[in-house]
DNA sequence: CAGGAAGTTCGATAGTCGTCGTACAATGGG
DNA sequence: CCCATTGTACGACGACTATCGAACTTCCTG
C-alpha cells in the first residue's frame, strides 16, 4: 500500500498550484497551516462526502502539499510545509495569507 | 466589445491559482514578467495554435492576472503585477521565482 | 480596393475533474 | 467475536478543459 508522496526536488509548480485551486484543499490546507498538529482526514470539518474527502487528500498528496501517514485505521495529515518552502520560497506563505475571500470590502 | 477585467478586491485566490496551473499560461506569465513591455498575444513564442492561444489569453484575463487592450487589430497584453500584489502579496513573486522545472538536480 | 496580419468565434473531440453512493478492508473496543 | 469507526476502491455522471481547424471580422498597407 504505496502512500506515494513526490520527492521535494521533484515537486511541480503547475501541480502544486492546481492541487491548490480548488476551494475544498484550499480550505484544508488552511486548516492544517492553523494548526499545524497533524490529524487524521476525517477530523477536519468538510460539507463533502468521504470519497470526495479522499480524493481531495490524495491529490493535495500527490501534488506534494500533504504528507500522510497510515496509523491504525486513520490517516494522519500534515502539511509538507518545509518542503515546499524549500523548492517555491514563499508560495505557501502568500497563499495562506490571502484573505479566504473578499466580497468588494468598503 | 468587452474585454471584462474582475476589480481588484474581487480577485479570486482559487482563480487566480487555477489559471496559473497550466503550463502553457504559465509561460505566457513569465514571459511577460520578463520583458515587461506590452505586447500582443501572437508577439510570444508559443507552440499551440492560435484560438488555443486565444483561449489561455482569456483565462488569464478574467482571473484578473493580465491585462488586455485592443490596439487596431492587435491586443496589447500586460500582468497586472501591482494587482496581484496588492490583493495577494507575493504570491505572483514567489511563482515566477520557482524554477520553471527542476529534473533532480544532484 | 485587394490582400495580408491579428485575433475571435464556433463546433468538435478527447480528456480530466469534482462529486456522489455503494461496497469493501482494516483496526480497535465491548 | 461482533461491530463501530475510519478510510479506500470502484463505477458513474455531469461539468469543465485544452486543443484543434475552419470560417469570420477588423484593421492596415501597397
Amino acid at each position: 500500500m504505496g502512500l506515494y508522496h513526490p520527492p521535494t526536488e521533484e515537486l511541480e509548480l503547475a501541480s502544486v498550484l492546481h492541487a491548490l485551486s480548488d476551494p475544498q484543499r484550499l480550505r484544508i490546507v488552511r486548516e492544517l497551516a492553523d494548526d499545524p498538529e497533524p490529524r487524521p482526514c476525517g477530523r477536519l470539518e468538510l460539507e463533502i462526502s468521504k470519497s470526495t474527502r479522499t480524493h481531495h487528500f490524495r491529490v493535495l498528496r500527490e501534488a506534494g502539499v500533504i504528507r500522510q501517514k497510515q496509523l491504525g485505521t486513520a490517516r494522519v495529515t500534515c502539511l509538507r510545509r518545509g518542503d515546499l518552502d524549500e523548492r517555491f520560497p514563499g508560495l505557501l506563505d502568500a497563499v495562506l495569507a490571502a484573505a479566504p475571500a473578499e466580497p468588494t470590502p468598503a
